[in-house]
DNA sequence: ATTAATTGGTTTCATATGTAACTATTATGC
DNA sequence: GCATAATAGTTACATATGAAACCAATTAAT
């Protein structure tokens, strides 16, 4: 039997509704934190890693919060130029440099991780806790399965 | 009892979360028709509201895919010099004029969404059905929450 | 050792996107 | 009816982002 006529509904596909979500609440979030303390999306993700995971290279912070290169680069040269990380060269291998935030860095950090843990905890009230759980597992099924469908065909 | 000491992890936190997924399923979408059709997603989207719902405006196109109208407009600009749609001033309103799919549009059109399609099925695969349904009502309640939070406080 | 290949990171260029200003047309207030 | 406001859509400018070229340092190959 061949296939039924197919028709997209654009309201239901599933990438679009997720892109929609994500845009949503990531503007959301950032509206938290731009205003008060000039960050982009970007480097506000730099610091994050950096707060959470002491000296860090450029390319490691790049592998832990899935961001190319350039963006991480740029995300840092706005960061040092504002002296909320520090930069020291590795001295055995002069071509990377570990990052690490600097005392005004981490005091920004304390400050906002609050927030952004204040909005995830407002954005879970529309779950119960078991239903928290079920969607952490399944959009870690999807995304597993995500990376597979773009690895192989 | 004060807070306990709150740290964010990201790899944990939701709104990163959604974003990373989003971002990978919609350049693995994109990826399927940037190639062979040219199309940049936001002209897909546009196409895709044109190809199912026959006559609309550019602020109607904006509305049913959440895009803001100056993306509506350049994306429609592209498309129009492809000759992929077709633009009809209102003769009753002369600001608006109606846009839908020319005969090339639709043929491509028709050729894109079994691609998408496709795509969405390998990527549901991850899930079984019962999950699926969970996984689509538990998104939705998210989204319609965090537009709640967004428009108040 | 010397060349070639790799890696970490930055810069450049071309494109995408958002905000605000602008044009044209229609609706409203008096 | 005329000035004002509102709406549909485009254009302009400034910023963000991605791909590729690039530089510097290290590693591998002969």
């Amino acid at each position: 039997m061949p296939n039924a006529l197919q028709a997209l509904e654009l309201e239901n596909f599933l990438p679009y509704r997720l892109s929609v979500l994500a845009q949503l609440v990531s503007e959301s979030l950032h509206d938290l934190y731009a205003e008060p303390f000039g960050l982009s999306v970007t480097q506000w993700r730099v610091m994050a890693a950096l707060g959470r995971f002491a000296p860090l290279t450029a390319s490691e912070v790049g592998q832990r919060i899935v961001m190319d290169k350039v963006a991480v680069s740029r995300a840092v040269a706005g960061l040092l130029k504002r002296g909320l990380v520090e930069r020291a060269t590795d001295l055995t291998d002069r071509r990377r440099a570990s990052l690490r935030l600097s005392a005004r860095g981490r005091a920004m950090h304390a400050r906002i991780v609050p927030l952004a843990l204040g909005y995830e905890e407002r954005l879970y009230k529309a779950l119960g806790g078991e239903e928290r759980r079920a969607f952490d597992t399944l959009s870690d099924r999807l995304f597993a399965h995500a990376k597979g469908l773009r690895d192989s065909p």
